[in-house]
DNA sequence: TTGACTACCATAAAATCCCATGTTATCCCA
DNA sequence: TGGGATAACATGGGATTTTATGGTAGTCAA
């Protein structure tokens, strides 16, 4: 599970350490890291490969001639395996680091069963508009348990 | 798994190198690249033998004399195994560069269980119109459900 | 004997690995 | 509970290996 959120600065070669605890969940269930665009927001989307794989499945299930097929088919032509060197980081592939518009500094945001990478700016701004939805709308009805 | 997109250049003699990621798929699974036409798009297809003999063992599925098996058979028809010269690169044969179009520049698209080689401008079109499409009607539904 | 194809060698650029170091967090004992 | 010792973490830089790509020599068949 990914959770909480973390300031990791990022080197002249696009190197930069995902959070220690990020990396100890992808270790203990042995699964690499796979990084894609988001296809919601300006920002970059962190996740396992056996997550990737069930999407990739998906697209077998569905017509092979229909518009989610041809987005997730897209989705992994945007998709990088990553390796960590040994001090637990990684290169930004330069497709990536230009889509979320980074340059020095990463915001790592876990959410669960993946994690955001934003430029601080960008990061800001929906930090922002959360806050501001939060306030007008209240906090969100959740349906822990469907019947 | 093949994932990510690279841009490569095709020599005098139609060699081109497959990016080093696709190339370490298949030789960790042991398996050969067969090449062949796109059903549903100019650009050729790559992918593993044993995934080519999930698509023959389809055609037995189906009725013999149906369009689909017909189709399927004449794709087979038009599949190459290709093999690797020492330095990762392969010969894409005459009828494969002829159909996708291709000439002097080849991007290697990774789709996850296969990947598609198409010319600069046919690439470039096809993601302007996933672009386009992912505005109108957003990311598929599957990936909203999974957070 | 020429032309096409294959196998192999060479090289520049890029990606990756690994060592070093400062800084922060954690532990342990008084 | 405080404060020093220890470990974990984040980050910088250089050495090494891969990768992509150009070229040449050898082989086989027409």
């Amino acid at each position: 599970m990914f959770l909480s959120t973390s300031h990791n600065k990022i080197d002249l070669k696009c190197r930069v350490s995902i959070p220690a605890s990020f990396r100890v969940n992808l270790e203990k269930s042995n699964e690499t890291l796979i990084l894609f665009k988001s296809l919601q927001f300006k920002c970059i989307e962190g996740t396992t490969s056996s997550r990737m794989q069930t999407y990739i499945d998906a697209i077998d299930e569905l017509d092979a001639l229909s518009d989610d097929a041809f987005l997730l088919r897209m989705m992994m032509a945007d998709s990088f395996e990553i390796k960590f060197d040994i001090n637990g980081r990684v290169v930004i592939p330069d497709t990536l680091m230009n889509f979320a518009n980074l340059s020095d500094k990463a915001v790592f945001m876990g959410i669960g069963e993946s994690f955001y990478i934003w430029s601080p700016t960008e990061y800001e701004n929906q930090y922002m508009k959360s806050q501001q939805i939060l306030k007008e709308k209240g906090p969100p009805k959740l349906i822990l348990k469907k019947n």
